[in-house]
DNA sequence: GCAAATTTAATGTCAGACATTTAGACTTTT
DNA sequence: AAAAGTCTAAATGTCTGACATTAAATTTGC
């Protein structure tokens, strides 16, 4: 194996590398079995302890799944595609709150990326999908909703639109998108005639796509995107005045 | 805190989520220090190997980074856009690879996401991002030139042409979505005729870009699409009727 | 007052042990 | 002979205690 002893301040590190890279070749396949801890810390020469830290890396991947008992192990992990959205989640959240970026930014990105599903959408959308954007079109104009719970049915809408494209790996690549966002809409109150003008634009996205006219899902979510845009930058202009 | 001494056979996950959460809540902030690992068991009533390996699960996904020494410790990390970039290639890879995902559902995903640059992109360009890309088209026409290094460079080209958008957020969603075709990209060979008609869409795209012409980028990403895809089905297909 | 040596606090690693889980083999009973 | 229960072994999960290594902080020497 291709473990440094000279440098015996990152071996659990060195291992997991080892072993992910061996996944993402094709040399260790779907479901098949690891050596057992005790054969690795041999194979590798460490102490069990440390091919355990190493494993709890790649286990926090969802490279590998253990199971306890007799013919126990760690397996190599089927990544599903829900595993792979929670992940994605969390690392668009963070890199967007930890960096700074703008709400101009985030919004900008979030809507190029969603209307590369507008013509697919429009074309493939299930009765299922249309109903799951108007029930959540309905529940936005409910009165006495909170803003989190009305940013939280924003992006519900938003994603049974993309969900419409029926494309998982489309689907995948924008929850981060859409989902990283919430954070920051979060940071906007939003008045009641801004629901009102927002409540309208998902109408029109819901109606362009009942009627498969992909081109007018476009600009409805231009349109969404220009008004989500002024809106923010009227609520961060007045807050900043206040300071 | 609230580990669950009942179930004692997931403590490290429980510790590792626990901590998490608190640095996505933004009660642990970046560059804070951790309890040492000593402190941690103490608090969580565990030992200092399972506190360790829930600190590693951390350390996976890049929440936290450690250092040595006195006054060393455990810090939440600030996550870059570069280990966000290389943690959505790594699970984008794998996703597409072990889930049978169709060439052509990845392709279909990949241009649609990539059509949301096009405007962008060539409103934005600068004269770097036009040189890469004529650097790539350069070195695709190259005589000699292996099949996976035309591939690397057909890759370039696009997060050229992505990072043209002068949008972190963008070229972060996109860097999995282009680089994760890669692998499927390559089950295909090429012959001169294919390459040159990749590069002819190429130029054309570049042109476009150089002219800020966003709607031509955008029918030359479509246009390369259809290229891509008709060729794919081709090589299938006759590898198919061989077997 | 500054530089070198020492201390100290922390992570990184190791060794060995026990606890727990689970599949499979074995035994017993009907 | 089949079904039920029991036992065993192999594996992960955890604990204890120790030592190695690193690097900042402190003390000492001049």
């Amino acid at each position: 194996m291709k473990i440094d002893p000279k440098n015996p301040a990152n071996l659990s590190a060195q291992i997991a590398t080892e072993i992910r890279d061996k996944i993402i070749a094709g040399r260790l396949i779907v479901d098949e079995r690891l050596p057992s801890e005790a054969e690795l810390a041999d194979q590798f020469n460490v102490s069990r302890p440390t091919v355990r830290e190493a494993l709890k890396r790649l286990a926090a991947q969802s490279l590998i799944r253990t199971q306890r008992g007799a013919s126990g192990g760690a397996f190599v992990n089927r990544i599903s595609f829900q595993e792979a959205y929670a992940q994605q989640i969390t690392t668009s959240t963070l890199l967007l709150s930890m960096n700074d970026v703008s709400f101009e930014t985030a919004c900008e990105a979030r809507f190029a990326l969603e209307r590369s599903c507008a013509t697919l959408s429009a074309k493939r959308r299930s009765a299922d999908h249309l109903a799951a954007m108007r029930a959540e079109i309905h529940r936005q104009s409910q009165p006495g909703l909170t803003d989190e719970a009305f940013c939280a049915s924003d992006v519900a809408f938003h994603r049974a639109l993309v969900d419409g494209a029926d494309n998982p790996v489309l689907s995948y690549q924008l929850a981060g998108a859409v989902e990283a966002m919430q954070p920051l809409m979060n940071m906007i109150t939003f008045s009641a005639r801004d629901r009102e003008r927002i409540i309208a634009l998902h109408e029109h996205i819901a109606d362009a796509t009942e009627a498969q006219d992909g081109a007018a899902v476009f600009d409805g979510l231009t349109a969404l995107e220009v008004e989500t845009q002024t809106l923010a930058a009227g609520v961060f202009a007045q807050r900043a005045a206040q300071h």
